[in-house]
DNA sequence: CAGCCTCGAGTTCT
DNA sequence: CTCGAGGCTG
């Protein structure tokens, strides 16, 4: 064919590729911005290194692709932590510290006098885990998702009162907070401003931002700072020995004091909240924790929380705005979420415009009208929650609970005894099927990159996908469409969106379980069902009887799983799928 | 059978 | 993060 056509139209894009590279580069390392995600870089650079492979004409002496240290991906490679890291829970109020005592006596089967506690301030800031080898810091992780976390050593290094040798010869792991110190974070955020960057929305986000840098000079200038409130890998008796011990290493360890009540701990919450605006960092509270170490690895975990510690935080920022409207949203699943619409208004630094109200239920709880006046927090300083009204107003048009599906008009339906409305058009609702898509390309799915709610929405409007066997079916289709006119849609995108659809092709048995949606069977019971089944035929071909088996499984998911793998229509879809995925099953 | 704990599903904004 | 429901345990 027509090979010096091609390879001019290579050498075009090539040159383009290289001009981005150099920009998003410079933007970088000399300008510390990033304009475009991680994700997005890495396909750019992946895209070179495939045309010089394919065209080694074409490789110029100034390619980025010779740079070395240039590759974002890898830069943070993952680390397990051997006890887990995890979150605390929260207490708002006095009672909730007296249930969390009362839970730890009757867990360890001891009175409230046998206990003493030992009390910090809660350092708002990222919680990281450095391991010491003979005295040398060897690795600095981040809590991640509390059992892996990110490789951040070279970063950790710099910041300022972290030690790099401490005298002790046993291996020890320390943990603590990495912080940016206020001032710090105001003075960055004039220099941001006066060079016309983006500030940060709070210390916490920059010391964030300053630590996965992949450049470590940028963190370095950043002006990190840490404390530190843990330490495993030598015998000690007490919480209070340990903060002790780590001074003596010459680690900063923040404010705390030994309490032998409640009423004490009281009295330090009090005193903290006082000086607070005083000091040089941010806290959101302050942490009670059982001072004997003997009793707290006796207690354990509850879940995602251990049971020796706990945060009394405090009160979160709440701000008044007017309920506008109330938006029906209709899940994957069927499922009908009331969405607030709310009047924008800042909170924590960013503007909250919607917020979920669950189901109706709740609106009924809190009889919320059309036009109240309404009070929301951040939970989690993420994700906005409504808290209830705040002022009534007369003029008010209450809240009507929907009869038919905003998307397909079909009846809705709840089950006696359940809460949740439910569109019951599962395979001619146009709602489910888009979330189902979105569902589908997802990471704990068929994580196809590149492929977001966005794109999916996009190419769902357009008719080019209307269910996810479309997907693989695209190749063709988008040119004849000439979706690549659209903005997004240009013809590097459209060649990486291909890209990662090939690469999905090869997908792992629990991955494929997850992506089948099946009715109240998500990653969790989709792994345990994938290690307990050979393949996806005999898990097609299951029982009742054979799926009783597994653990996790009552009577309920397994007539889910029975009517998924009796139902035609999946029968087709599941064949359908595997002409174009090859599921690997030793994963 | 009550009271955990675990799980799924939906969700915000940058 | 948060809610509701399923499932297991005592």
């Amino acid at each position: 064919m027509s090979s010096k056509l091609e390879l001019l139209r290579a050498n075009a894009e090539y040159i383009k590729l290289v001009k981005l590279i150099n920009k998003y580069d410079d933007l970088y390392y000399n300008h510390d911005t990033s304009a475009i995600s991680d994700a997005e870089y890495d396909k750019l650079r992946q895209r070179l290194l495939y045309l010089e492979e394919l065209y080694p004409i074409l490789r110029t002496p100034n390619s980025p692709s010779v740079k070395v240290g240039a590759s974002i991906s890898n830069k943070f490679s993952p680390v397990e932590h051997k006890i887990p890291m995890l979150s605390l829970e929260n207490a708002f109020n006095f009672k909730d510290l007296e249930e969390f005592i009362a839970r730890a006596c009757k867990y360890a089967n001891i009175t409230t006098e046998c206990l003493d506690y030992c009390c910090e301030q809660k350092i708002d800031g990222l919680s990281v885990s450095l391991i010491y080898e003979k005295g040398s810091l060897v690795r600095a992780s981040t809590r991640g998702n509390g059992y892996i976390g990110e490789d951040v050593t070279k970063n950790v290094k710099q910041v300022i009162n972290i030690p790099h040798e401490i005298p002790i010869v046993e291996n020890v792991e320390i943990r603590g907070e990495i912080y940016m110190p206020i001032t710090a974070f105001n003075k960055l955020n004039e220099e941001r401003q006066r060079k016309g960057k983006q500030t940060f929305v709070n210390p916490r986000n920059a010391a964030a931002g300053s630590l996965r840098q992949l450049d470590e000079r940028i963190t370095a200038k950043r002006n990190l700072c840490f404390f530190a409130y843990y330490m495993l890998g030598i015998k000690l008796t007490s919480q209070i020995n340990v903060l002790e011990k780590l001074k003596e290493l010459k680690f900063s360890v923040c404010d705390f004091e030994h309490c032998n009540t409640i009423d004490e701990f009281q009295n330090y919450f009090l005193k903290i909240k006082k000086i607070r605006n005083k000091l040089d960092y941010a806290i959101d509270g302050v942490v009670l924790k059982i001072n004997n170490l003997e009793l707290q690895n006796q207690l354990g975990f509850a879940g995602r929380n251990p049971r020796h510690s706990i945060a009394y935080k405090f009160p979160a920022e709440q701000v008044e705005t007017k309920l506008l409207n109330i938006e029906v949203n209709v899940g994957r699943s069927g499922k009908i979420t009331p969405v607030a619409i709310l009047k924008p208004v800042q909170l924590c630094g960013s503007t909250v415009s919607r917020a979920t109200l669950h189901n109706f239920k709740e609106i009924k709880n809190k009889s919320i009208s059309i036009g109240d006046v309404i009070l929301v927090e951040k939970s989690g300083d993420v994700i906005p929650k409504i808290i209830g009204i705040s002022r009534k107003k007369s003029k008010q048009t209450s809240i009507i609970v929907p009869t038919n599906c905003p998307s397909c008009a079909s009846n809705l339906v709840k089950m006696d005894g359940y809460i949740d409305i439910f569109c019951p058009n599962k395979y001619g609702c146009p709602a489910q099927a888009l979330a189902y898509i979105i569902y589908f390309a997802s990471k704990q799915c068929f994580d196809i990159n590149g492929l977001g709610k966005k794109q999916v929405e996009e190419l769902y409007n357009f008719g080019l996908v209307h269910s996810p066997i479309d997907l693989f079916n695209l190749k063709k289709s988008y040119i004849d469409f000439g979706l690549e006119l659209k903005q997004g849609w240009g013809s590097l995108s459209v060649q990486n969106l291909l890209a990662s659809i090939e690469k999905s092709r090869s997908i792992s048995f629990r991955k494929f379980i997850n992506a089948l949606g099946i009715h109240e069977i998500g990653c969790n019971l989709s792994e345990k069902i994938a290690d307990d089944f050979k393949s996806i035929d005999v898990l097609m071909s299951t029982t009742e009887e054979r799926l009783q088996c597994i653990n996790g499984l009552g009577q309920s998911k397994i007539n889910n799983i029975i009517q998924f793998v009796s139902n035609k229509i999946n029968i087709d879809f599941v064949n359908k799928l595997l002409h174009h995925v090859n599921i690997i099953y030793n994963k």
